[in-house]
DNA sequence: CTGTATGCAAATCATTTGCAGCTTA
DNA sequence: TAAGCTGCAAATGATTTGCATACAG
């Protein structure tokens, strides 16, 4: 495991935007100051990434794959319509959840995914 | 709109299954029945299925997109890991979480997506 | 030095599309 | 009959892989 110059560049690149971006979008993103970048190397460096938990990742409508900066452990997704910007959400309202489910369709919750979408404060003022 | 004996087909096989196929699967399931069927003509009706709300779809770790029959409007998957059966999930529990998003991340919850994984009653018995 | 990461080009794989012929209402 | 489907084969587009070279520790 090294630190090499695009694992950085990635990394660093995915900290500021903080929204998800397909791996061509990073590629693009990342040409100019490395010329000599390949598009294969950005979806190894993603595949690695995903495997440290530094980042998480997600299929657009499109069919592309899409990734952002991760920090915690077990979250959501909290997606701006308007810019793209994306929050994480913990998730402790829905332990009264579970009980419910358990009751109601009898059926036992192991984990969940979910993606919220809707403005964010910047884009609601 | 025609009533044809693959789109009947592909909807009696997704209505009886009730968990996440593939293009490929249901194509392999209904090749026996119909040995003219093309996979590009079930990638066509489930486009169109979906469009009419029958079918929903998802897309799996492998990439590929799996699709489920549906019956409500707006509903979330819970969905076996054992057996992979899915049930519909309604929503009230999201409204009180609706107000705790808003005031705590200052988020205005549009619209969210969801999935559950755990065990349904039969396959925990 | 030595194991890892990278660039490049070719290969894969799911999905889409053009088009001529066949079906459904 | 006429509009809407379908099969077939070829095209597409994202992602992956093999291999020789370059780099990090």
């Amino acid at each position: 495991m090294y630190a090499t110059s695009t694992r950085r560049a990635v990394v660093e690149l995915l900290k500021i935007e903080r929204r998800y971006l397909s791996a061509a979008a990073i590629f693009a993103s990342l040409k100019g100051s490395q010329p000599k970048l390949a598009l294969s190397t950005v979806y190894r460096t993603l595949e690695f990434l995903q495997r440290l938990g530094t980042v998480s990742s997600r299929t657009e409508a499109s069919g592309e794959t899409a990734y952002v900066y991760c920090t915690d452990d077990h979250h959501h997704h909290a997606i701006c319509t308007v810019c793209g910007h994306v929050d994480e959400v913990d998730c402790d309202a829905m332990e009264g959840f579970r009980g419910a489910l358990l009751r109601n369709q009898s059926f036992a919750l192991d984990e969940h995914a979910i993606e919220f979408y809707g403005r964010c404060a910047r884009c609601r003022s």
